[in-house]
DNA sequence: TAAAAAACCTGTTATATAGCAGGTTTTTAA
DNA sequence: TTAAAAACCTGCTATATAACAGGTTTTTTA
């Protein structure tokens, strides 16, 4: 078994090379890049690997052993975990420099979801050892990472709330708030092109409920549609729609 | 405005006895406790404050400003919050050594939670100030806080499957299971004293929804009741009814 | 220990939502 | 460009669960 140090190590010829990847980076909102000041760190991405995915591909296996986490250089994913009768959940969408991995940390040995790319994608990897090894002598990035999973508990939170109290078609406005408020519009339509199967997977109802809540707020003209593509026409009356259920949670 | 490093030092005159105090302490799974050996952890512990609440008792109040965290030293408690039309909803319950407050760490302002006493109890409190002064020079401990937070998570998703896919019938019988292993049994009843509506803002359903499902596992020889005391009869028989939505964590 | 309050229980009814079936449209791929 | 597949849509039905109402028992408190 090679040590951990020793890996580290490994690859010292290729700092500069390396490290410009992360520094060149401009996921400002990514913990490893915003604690790239320290010495520690900048070390620890020598062991970036970077990984290309096809749209549809899965590269998190819910059950498989933990090996290492990912962050999302490009492009959008899904997170999703398989639930009774094979039916899916969809715990997630992430963008660029999101984590990816993370429920695994610490106590789990397997991890409990599945992670998925919803169109293609440059993902970063870093082993479990090294993570550990950098979280042990970098502070400021564990402490980082200990808001981050904060600020996760808050949004799962949130959404046991929303999942026990909400109507179908409160989860469902929900839900279109949060892909809108998270990828935009583009030329009025949202920019993460879903399936109804997929907005009712995330909402955590049935592909018919979907389409039939879509249609009545097309009709109420809150939103438009043209095949799969969803815009949203009037955001403030959506949002006053699900305001009773205190929503303030950027998630 | 007084800095945080002046409160530290300022009751320097009671480092033995209130050290003492965390040093004597029993509740081996406390964060605090596990990281005494280092001397920035144990003298953040001066700083300690012990509250004594009554049962029914509220410490901590949705919507209030976050002042700092809570540590049950002895005692056993209900998180909740209030969701649409005052319908409350219980998010976890907490015993010896458990943190409360954690939720509003780091970016919220505000509890999202609050905390009731279920019985007598006693708390230790930390202000954020202090909290976030001794995480910064401490990483062992934020390493620590880190994967529990990492853990919480897992639970809170993992109550959100159970949420999107088990039945009314499933949930009670996963929340009877949870506060068994919790809590435990006395004289062949669940040590956690609760209402029939407490099981209810627990599972996510209704009282009357609560009782049904009591009077068929009664009748099935599943669990014993008398009054509001619950008695586990076949644990293996409730979880093996369960076991398919993956029931793996002792959360 | 008696009165009041809280908690518990059961039957009935109402309703939101899931499930099914069969059709249409859109997208994908050859 | 056309065929096949996937996604979308609508009406109908079944059902799990919530809500209501009115009673009983248990617990609390004065």
């Amino acid at each position: 078994m090679i040590s951990t140090s020793d890996k580290l190590s490994a690859s010292a010829q290729n700092i500069n090379l390396v490290n410009s990847a992360c520094m060149a980076c401009s996921n400002e909102r990514c913990l490893i890049k915003k604690n790239l000041e320290s010495s520690v760190v900048a070390k620890f991405t020598e062991q970036r690997k970077q990984i290309r995915c096809k749209k549809g591909q899965q590269f998190i296996m819910e059950g498989a052993p933990v090996t290492g986490l990912f962050f999302v250089l490009q492009g959008k994913v899904k997170v999703l975990r398989t639930g009774l009768h094979g039916k899916e959940q969809i715990v997630r969408f992430a963008k660029e420099g999101e984590i990816i991995g993370h429920r695994g940390f610490g106590t789990a040995e397997y991890y409990s979801i599945s992670a998925v790319a919803i169109e293609d994608c440059t993902l970063c990897y870093f082993s479990i050892e090294n993570i550990q090894l950098v979280l042990q002598k970098e502070p400021a990035l564990t402490y980082d990472l200990m808001l981050f999973y904060a600020n996760e508990l808050n949004k799962s939170e949130a959404k046991v709330k929303s999942l026990s109290q909400m109507t179908v078609r409160e989860r469902v406005i929900d839900t279109l708030l949060y892909v809108n408020r998270k990828f935009g519009q583009q030329s009025g339509y949202i920019s993460l092109l879903l399936s109804r199967r997929e907005y009712a997977d995330y909402a955590g109802t049935t592909e018919e409920q979907i389409i039939r809540v879509f249609s009545a707020l097309k009709k109420e003209k809150l939103i438009t549609t043209k095949g799969k593509r969803i815009g949203i026409v009037d955001n403030s009356l959506l949002k006053q729609e699900i305001s009773e259920h205190n929503f303030y949670l950027d998630s």
